[in-house]
DNA sequence: GGCCGCATGTAATCTGTTACATGATTCT
DNA sequence: AGAATCATGTAACAGATTACATGCGGCC
């Protein structure tokens, strides 16, 4: 077993994405995520992160790099997929998240990149994260009845994740109908 | 000039907003916020580190912390709020957040606290917290107009966040119902 | 001449998590 | 007898942020 210590966990994940889209170093990945488009609306990084990421992610065995030498500039350092890297961005790709404040920057980037990969894939993620969101619901509500009516600040923070939740669903609706 | 390097951003001031009801060591503020009741419902924290942030907070002169011996049991430390502990928190709590993303947790501990203060400080707050709302929500569709019709990722993302802005001000205006 | 873009990082610091340590008391 | 609660932390590590460093080329 080689020294594979950590399994990335979120924003590795995006610079898989990137990556699986072309190689690319890191200058140019900074620019990606750096402009108010695709994924770099919803993460952004900084430089100093970035090239740490990238080491580390070499070092677990989902990225492999190699120094493509210029004149006159600093040598770039290219990188592109290992086949473990290919396969744990796929699978999570095509995963839902588990819990609601998940959705704002994680799903968001899962469908920027099941887009990328096709009606399908972004169809078939959507889906599935509506019976995750249902399921939240279902809860929500059960969890709700068991409060009593003095629990004003209970029943309101209730409320306010119920209210998320449902124009979670809505929203879903939409992307299904716009996909 | 002190040495008072850093000022709390978000979760110190939860821990000030309890310490303000009244004094209390360590152990009880963790036990306070275990609880899946009140501000515990939306911010828990680690033992280790609620015992780091009590003295971060101290070396900040937002607390003082004086030692209360007891026989059979570890000397307790019991904190009060500073004045200028009293006067920082009082400002946090009576302001509305400036992001979406930070309603989840950091509006949810505001609200606990203005409930607690009282129906007016609470309605205050819901009140200035929708004024900002709507600020986002109208900043949001300038930005849609600009968006071409192809950036369907684009479009969506706004779209999520101009409905989870939505869900909100119905969710603000329920709150100014029931307080 | 000065600033921006290219392209890479290192070093110091701060923050948070995990695991460990202690030792009495009260509950089951 | 064993588990949970009381009450405090420390130490080691992981992660992120901030600031700094370098040096060329092209644009205004």
């Amino acid at each position: 077993m080689s020294p594979r210590p950590q399994s990335p966990l979120t924003f590795e994940f995006v610079l898989l994405g990137l990556l699986e889209q072309r190689p690319m170093h890191g200058y140019d990945l900074f620019k990606a995520l750096d402009r108010l488009e695709g994924v770099g609306l919803v993460w952004r990084v900084k430089q100093s992160r970035l090239y740490a990421l990238l080491d580390r992610l070499e070092g677990e065995g989902l990225l492999s790099g190699k120094v493509v030498p210029s004149q006159n500039r600093p040598d770039r350092r290219e990188y592109q997929l290992t086949e473990e890297g290919h396969a744990r961005f796929e699978t999570w790709r095509a995963s839902p998240v588990g819990h609601l404040r998940d959705v704002r920057q994680e799903f968001l980037a899962r469908l920027y990149f099941a887009l990328q990969a096709g009606q399908d894939s972004a169809r078939s993620l959507v889906s599935a994260q509506r019976d995750c969101c249902r399921r939240w619901m279902d809860e929500m509500a059960a969890q709700a009845v068991l409060l009593g009516e003095d629990r004003l600040y209970e029943i309101l923070v209730l409320r306010y994740r119920i209210s998320q939740a449902g124009a979670l669903l809505e929203w879903l609706d939409v992307c299904e109908r716009q996909i």
